[in-house]
DNA sequence: TCATTAAGTATGC
DNA sequence: GCATACTTAATGA
């Protein structure tokens, strides 16, 4: 294993108050992982012996209903932790990650989490933070899901994903990970059929543009109206 | 208003 | 050329 250069950590929230020899300490204990899109960084339920940090890429977070589906939970863009398991006290993990894209994440073993809590100021605070926003937006769009039409939901999702994600191309604002209709409807709680329907729609009424498992976003605030009608 | 069924076209390895 | 992604229409809860 090549030694990790510490400007991967510097400036990132959970370490942006430690020096250089303390990145360094961390960045020793960490392994660094490659995964292809589609792969699964870890699943539901399993053992969670590490915790992790995306680097580069994007992940979909995934639960299976007690019904048996998947429905798509959250995002995981570059410099976020995820896989804290620890953090909840928990020892398995409570939801299953899957590359978006290529992408490439550190991780670290659970032991060491308390160990980072003691001796780093800001880990801590920082990281509890993420997870509260998280929890927050989970439940953000669960109310969502059971309160607002199919349309606005659509709409909502595709917000989100070119806030976290959205990166300028020449016709609009892109969403930078391969996304299908299947999974828009797995975020959403509707059928690919509907959003296929929405998305033809919309792309007619020049707010969206898209390809297979690509889509840009040409009129955001027309979006809005309709994330908020 | 939306899911389901069904039957098609397009796309990329 | 096959699997996967996507489209569209029809039907009915």
């Amino acid at each position: 294993m090549p030694k990790l250069d510490e400007s991967l950590l510097t400036g990132l929230p959970p370490f942006s108050l430690l020096d250089r020899a303390q990145i360094r300490e961390i960045l020793d204990q960490a392994v660094s992982r490659r995964y292809d899109e589609g792969t699964a960084i870890f699943r539901e339920g399993h053992d969670a012996d590490r915790f992790h940090l995306l680097l580069d890429g994007y992940l979909r977070v995934i639960r299976s209903t007690p019904g048996g589906d998947q429905i798509i939970v959250l995002h995981i863009s570059p410099g976020q932790l995820f896989g804290i398991a620890p953090a909840l006290q928990r020892d398995t993990y409570p939801a299953t990650a899957i590359a978006a894209a290529e992408s490439i994440a550190l991780s670290w073993p659970v032991r060491v989490w308390d160990d980072f809590i003691a001796r780093y100021p800001g880990f801590a605070t920082e990281s509890y933070k993420t997870l509260g926003q998280r929890l927050g937006q989970i439940q953000e769009t669960l109310t969502e899901m059971a309160t607002q039409a199919v349309e606005k939901r659509v709409a909502c999702a595709l917000l989100r994903m070119v806030h976290q994600s959205g990166r300028k191309s020449d016709k609009g604002i892109e969403i930078a990970f391969p996304v299908t209709r299947q999974n828009i409807s797995d975020m959403t709680g509707t059928t690919l059929h509907t959003v296929s329907r929405l998305l033809s729609a919309w792309q007619k009424d020049g707010i969206v543009e898209s390809t297979r498992k690509r889509i840009v976003v040409t009129n955001p605030h027309a979006l809005v109206v309709l994330s908020e009608a």
